[in-house]
DNA sequence: CCATCTTACGGTGCTCGTAAGTATA
DNA sequence: TATACTTACGAGCACCGTAAGATGG
């Protein structure tokens, strides 16, 4: 996992929204989808459940929402 | 900056030699030469003096040494 | 329909190994 | 000649945008 994909992941998390936080990163939005299946591949795990207002955190993804870096953004 | 590339540059960093860092890591030489110069132009800067012993940090390089990511190596 | 997530596709650049080149002692 | 760093090259994959598809309210 690289710093990028922590960022683009909590900017999910943040905004439970993966168009909004594509915009607000300046990624178009399959982008993000992308991003966060890759990571979830990679973690071998669920950090979002899907519905049709957005996403929200499953609770592997609250445990690596409070991972201690890049919170110097 | 991505991790990978802050580990690849404190094994560099460590061991002052490109090629035994290179095998520590499991890479081969040229990678880690190619990676270093591509850190050193997104910092753009020089992280490392070469000679033909090795080589040995800048200040540049040991600023970025003490950066306080990834210790739990 | 509208908002949202997903999938398909192609271009570009990064990462990696192999191989050859350069330089110093 | 031995050790080390650099450059050239090509394969594979990640990342990015565009575009079209699927789903729920």
């Amino acid at each position: 996992m690289e710093l990028q994909d922590l960022k683009v992941f909590r900017k999910v998390a943040e905004t439970g929204n993966i168009s909004r936080a594509a915009k607000e990163l300046g990624y178009v939005q399959s982008n993000v989808t992308a991003r966060i299946r890759r990571l979830e591949e990679e973690l071998a795990t669920t950090l979002f459940h899907r519905h049709s207002r957005g996403v929200t955190l499953t609770s592997a993804g609250r445990s690596l929402e409070i991972m201690p870096f890049g919170s110097s953004t």
